[in-house]
DNA sequence: ACCTAGTAGTTGCGCTGTCAACTACCATGG
DNA sequence: CCATGGTAGTTGACAGCGCAACTACTAGGT
């Protein structure tokens, strides 16, 4: 690495600016959820994509790549949600490795609660504060930033 | 909250996309950090905020705001990097109550070693990504959240 | 000078997340 | 039909982080 290839000036800018907002962003929504519905924001995500799932149920794997954490996370979180009576789990019959997490009708019935006030909140700390011509080339860099990880 | 601003598909798109790919990133770099030089991104980011600082010195304060988090993070980070010998705890003279942490000659000679491969990583998983004509939203756009949120 | 409200930093605690190791199971080839 | 390499999920050990409580100190008003 002889010759590195630094950031410049406006680079820099982008970068700190990213991150700062990105956590000062994450902290607060969690915060939010937290206070308004008792529900972290990594359980959050969960709850949605249960909700949107076929029968409101899916495989715990599918699950960990679905909000881009391991399994043993996704484990972990699941039996939290257990615990709180928003989530059950169920065997599969195809194959007998395998768990899926179901969501209760009172899970749903919390994550209609909660949704709400998120939403909100996700609005009023980035998208209300997004030029609308500016959203296109935010989707773009992540969407390749996202591919290019995967 | 009875008429919820719900996000449009373009707006689900970018907030999917947004948060994965972030996660991914993250979670990257800290690991190419650990992985070659034996340093967390959080320990690295508070490293480079030091070496930008007059006598490469700073207030725990000034720090926690510097990388945005806690106060308690970073009495725990310095700690770390005590340990590592890369940093230095310092009274302040002028404040009785005060702490500084200063770079020592190790941390400066580890940071400038573990630079390149970063800030590489950095390009190859972000700005190589960026279209050119993005970059300004970006800024823009985090610059403006970050100082909502402040 | 003193009292009080506020600030700087640290620490105990609990929560969450990751890694590596483990068990149970699948699936392919001989 | 069994052996073998791979996958699904869980768990134990462990590290990091935030909150709240605490100590030490500052600063402004009286």
């Amino acid at each position: 690495m002889e010759n590195p290839r630094w950031l410049n000036q406006e680079e820099q800018l982008a970068w700190r600016a990213y991150l700062d907002a990105t956590r000062l962003l994450l902290r607060d929504l969690d915060n939010q959820l937290t206070r308004d519905s008792g529900i972290s924001f990594t359980d959050f995500e969960l709850l949605v994509v249960l909700s949107e799932s076929p029968d409101r149920r899916r495989r715990m794997s599918e699950l960990a790549d679905a909000v881009t954490t391991t399994r043993s996370g996704v484990t972990r979180a699941i039996s939290r949600l257990v615990e709180c009576g928003w989530v059950r789990r169920v065997k599969c019959d195809d194959d007998k490795r395998g768990m899926s997490a179901e969501l209760t009708d009172s899970g749903l019935r919390t994550l209609a609660e909660a949704s709400p006030q998120h939403v909100d909140a996700v609005r009023r700390n980035m998208f209300d504060l997004v030029d609308p011509n500016d959203l296109a080339a935010l989707t773009r860099t992540f969407s390749a930033m996202r591919n290019h990880a995967s």
